[in-house]
RNA sequence: GCCCCCGUGGCGGAAUUGGUAGACGCGCUCGACUCAAAAUCGAGUUCCGCAAGGAGUGCCGGUUCGACUCCGGCCGGGGGCACCA
């Protein structure tokens, strides 16, 4: 009787060798053909959790794999490591954010290799290490010398008591996410990334992304925001200040005619200028800025306006004159922050129009008829033809825009431009435990590099969190600096860059980490890009925009020859739980929970439980599961195994305990195969028994089985469709167990091993020394499919009639239509259900099917 | 509000270009082994029907010899963006 598999065992002994002999550290001198596999790395939270196993599951698979074909892999591990988090532990727990992120590493780092992941380890970096950002400053600077950072007064969430700066995340109904305090919205420097001067390649670069899920393609693209229109000026009938016209943007100058009001947003210049003069706008003015930006309250958010008294001239009638408004829904921060509001046809300004009693003048017309048919409450935003438009009237909208952008461009009033919803990338933070931005603020020089020489800027230790606010700015010593210029007495930058920037490029540093440079631009272009990245969705937009840009940046100051770093992308579904609730309404986590009498109640007390939604897993509803237990019992390939079957990568994948007692079921079912073939020894089969042409006519049909699953399989693991690689091991497994002891038999359980080889890595190891295998396994190379192996030479035919399923027959494949039509016909049920009437049409699919029409 | 995706057995899900719907797994039922249980193995498992047969991929309609697949309209679920001019 065979031994069960015993993973604590086999786990332990494999990653040893695996880690003695290098196995997976990817050469830079190899010859062979490259390949990045890349998930995205994890923030070292604590612990790893059931996602971060899904994702480096999926990866693992796939370098594995790929190893097996012939390639040189990279696929390196590290640590997204700067962060709130690790701050919020130092307020929390009294320890210092580096001690507590090395220390998470130090946990999850061995978790990971718990899990035998094929890793490079000694490519392992930290974005908290000085080794790593150093190089990041370098490159900051870089892009400040290439004039693709600048500094400027923005508006941030300004927590009061936290006294720091929060993202629009961390902003909630207003508050502030830690202290609850309402947040105010503030003026400060920040630095500012040109990503705005990239929009358009960063557009027109999806279009070759043909290896990225198409919504995250479409998310991008709308984030982007392009839209083309025309820019033009309105004049005032008198100067303000000595201002005497403003640009609007729109992306319907043909709907000019039915203007009735122009709008500046509340912190236009105009308006600025205005309200010192009138202290009713300044008013109203603040009170604009009072108003929330949640989107709740937008939602709720009545238009407003000031009527400022003034009026601008249209630039197609020097005598028409339009109210000037500030108006609380025209935002500074998109196109100029000044409209024309056209009532008729668009839904904003109808509002605001009835609002103040303004003339709402159709300007579009479905048919010729409607254009004397007024505007209800509702603006008319369908196509038509140009009404009530002078020279534009009878225009279709396209060729309205084009003849008003003609007349604009030649008369010198307006161009035609496109305008980006994208904005510039903020990254500076008011916190400690992150990138120190590499300059010195000098009172003559203004903002200064820190020379080269002086890199990294590195953070100090001694910082206290006893208090709220930026550590930095309280340090006694660190922020000063003599100016590297003149040498007069200087302040350091106490910002730290936004930690998407720690991850806009450590792709890069995997692939080539000289000490002194952050990294050797010809070895980085022989990895890059990175041929299959993985990851949450969740990423969707800020990472990999970011990354993109940086890559781009990069080189168009001539550092790298990369356009786009990650030509394949992935990502990958989350690892859900149910949720359980109490009576009294307190989640209650899996662990707790015992089904007892079909009923789920809480096994420490007997208290009933309320099963609810199946939801992604999350400290707040206490549904995670910890993987480390898991592996402790059932081994890394059982849990492996599970987290690629059955769910589409894609998708959700529940977790369940009936789950991984399947994967632990077929983990041992390989290992019988294996072990009994094994014990039976090589040759037994010899002199084996039945008939002899019945077991050769067998043994074929299972090595076609066995070609099939080879080609299925790599076809499945190559466009990552886990899931249906896994079906295609199942359905392997039972042709051979069904099958009598033979050659094929064999040479099917051999192969199947190493098909299972990328998925269950310890097991195949294992299995592959059982069988007295040379080396390992994980330096085999996957099986070749024989083409002349995927036909079958005998096929069933679907005999249909009127497209109704009504026998199956059997025929050799490359039959003729005449054979396929007479065997049809030949078929009881079809003469039964034709009634001896021939029928009036005959479909013969070869190969596949017959139908007859009645 | 705008944009996108998804609806297939009790459950997770399969199904090249329209061509035998339900592969594979979970669960369940019956059986074998066992004093018994666990483990394991075998058979079955879309629904209705004893059967012959019929129905069936969210709903309604269309195209087609033939529709889970294509088109139009609903309903339901999920996601992204959102006062974007």
């Amino acid at each position: 009787m065979a031994a069960r598999f015993n993973p604590l065992e086999a786990d332990a002994h494999w990653q040893k060798i695996w880690e003695d002999r290098g196995t997976f550290h990817a050469s830079d001198s190899s010859s062979r053909p490259r390949s990045y596999v890349l998930e995205m790395f994890p923030y070292p939270s604590g612990r790893i959790h059931m996602g971060h196993v899904r994702n480096y599951t999926m990866g693992d698979v796939l370098a594995r794999y790929r190893r097996m074909n012939g390639f040189e892999v990279l696929h390196p591990m590290g640590w997204d490591a700067f962060g709130m988090p690790a701050e919020n532990a130092a307020m929390e727990k009294k320890v210092h954010p580096g001690d507590w992120t090395w220390s998470n590493i130090d946990t999850m780092r061995a978790q990971l290799k718990r899990l035998g992941f094929a890793l490079d380890w000694s490519r392992e970096l930290a974005t908290c290490d000085p080794s790593y950002y150093g190089h990041e400053q370098a490159l900051f600077l870089d892009l400040f010398a290439a004039d693709l950072v600048y500094r400027k007064q923005s508006e941030v969430n300004w927590d009061p008591v936290d006294m720091t700066v929060l993202a629009n995340e961390q902003v909630i109904d207003g508050r502030g996410w830690r202290s609850g305090a309402p947040v105010e919205r503030r003026k400060l420097s920040q630095w500012f990334l040109k990503i705005t001067d990239f929009a358009e390649e960063l557009l027109d670069g999806l279009d070759d992304l043909d290896q990225w899920p198409d919504k995250v393609r479409l998310m991008q693209e709308n984030w982007i925001g392009r839209s083309q229109g025309l820019r033009f000026r309105f004049d005032l009938d008198s100067p303000v200040d000595g201002i005497a016209s403003f640009d609007v943007f729109t992306t319907r100058p043909d709907t000019i005619f039915g203007a009735s009001f122009a709008a500046v947003a509340p912190d236009h210049p105009i308006a600025t200028a205005l309200a010192g003069h009138d202290p009713a706008l300044a008013a109203f003015i603040a009170e604009c800025r009072q108003s929330g930006t949640t989107a709740a309250e937008l939602e709720t958010a009545e238009k407003k306006g000031f009527d400022t008294g003034f009026r601008v001239r249209h630039p197609f009638d020097a005598g028409w004159t339009l109210p000037l408004y500030v108006a609380n829904f025209v935002l500074m921060d998109y196109g100029t922050g000044a409209i024309f509001g056209c009532p008729a046809h668009d839904q904003r300004d109808l509002d605001f129009a009835r609002k103040y009693g303004l003339p709402v003048t159709r300007v579009v017309a479905a048919d010729p008829e409607e254009a004397a048919e007024p505007i209800g409450e509702e603006a008319y935003v369908g196509p038509g033809r140009l009404v009530n438009s002078r020279f534009l009237d009878g225009l279709v909208a396209e060729e309205g825009i084009r003849e008003v952008i003609a007349r604009a461009e030649a008369e010198g009033w307006g161009d035609g431009t496109i305008v980006w919803r994208l904005r510039d990338w903020g990254v500076s933070r008011q916190r400690y435990w992150g990138t120190p931005i590499p300059i010195v603020h000098c009172d003559k020089c203004g903002a200064v590099p820190v020379p080269r020489d002086q890199l990294p800027v590195v953070l100090p230790e001694d910082v206290d969190f006893a208090t709220p606010g930026n550590p930095l700015d309280r340090h006694p010593t660190w922020s000063k600096i003599d100016c590297p210029q003149c040498g007069a007495a200087a302040r350091r930058e106490t910002d730290t860059l936004d930690t998407f920037v720690d991850s806009s490029w450590y792709f890069i540093r995997f692939a080539s980490q000289p000490k002194d440079a952050p990294f050797d631009r010809a070895e980085a272009e022989r990895w890059l890009p990175v041929n299959q990245y993985i990851g949450g969705v969740e990423h969707a937009i800020l990472h990999l925009l970011y990354a993109r840009f940086w890559t781009r940046a990069l080189k168009r100051i001539g550092l790298i020859d990369i356009e786009e770093p990650f030509s394949g992308l992935f990502t990958q579904g989350m690892v859900t739980h149910e949720t359980y609730r109490a009576a009294d309404g307190r989640w209650v986590s899996p662990d707790e929970v015992e089904r007892r009498d079909g009923r789920l109640v809480v096994a420490a007390t007997g208290e009933p439980v309320e099963t609810g939604r199946i939801e992604k897993m999350s400290k707040s509803k206490r549904n995670t599961v910890d993987p480390e237990p898991i592996v402790d019992q059932y081994g890394a390939d059982a849990v492996r195994w599970f987290m690629l079957s059955d769910s589409p990568p894609e998708r959700d994948l529940e977790w369940s305990e009936a789950g991984i007692q399947g994967s632990w079921r077929f983990v041992q079912r390989i290992w019988r195969l294996v072990s009994e073939q094994a014990e039976r020894g090589a040759s037994s089969w010899l002199g084996g028994e039945g008939e002899a042409g019945a077991g050769a006519e067998a043994e074929r049909a299972l090595t076609r089985r066995l070609h099939r699953a080879i080609a299925a399989a790599g076809a499945n693991i190559e466009s990552l469709a886990f899931n249906k690689a896994v079906a295609n091991l199942y359905e392997l497994a039972t042709a051979i167990e069904k099958a009598p002891p033979s050659p094929a038999r064999s040479e099917a359980v051999e192969t199947m091993v190493r098909l299972a080889a990328p998925m269950v890595p310890h097991l195949a190891e294992q299995a592959w020394a059982l069988l007295g295998k040379e080396g390992l396994i994980a330096d085999a190379a996957w099986p070749e499919a024989d083409p002349a192996l995927l036909v079958e030479d005998e096929v069933t035919i679907a005999v249909q009639v009127n497209g109704k399923l009504r026998d199956t027959v059997s025929a050799p494949k490359g039959s003729s239509r005449e054979d396929l039509e007479a065997l049809a016909l030949a078929s009881d049920n079809v003469a039964r259900i034709l009634d001896g009437k021939p029928p009036r049409k005959v479909i013969v699919v070869p190969d596949r099917l017959v139908n007859l029409v009645a």
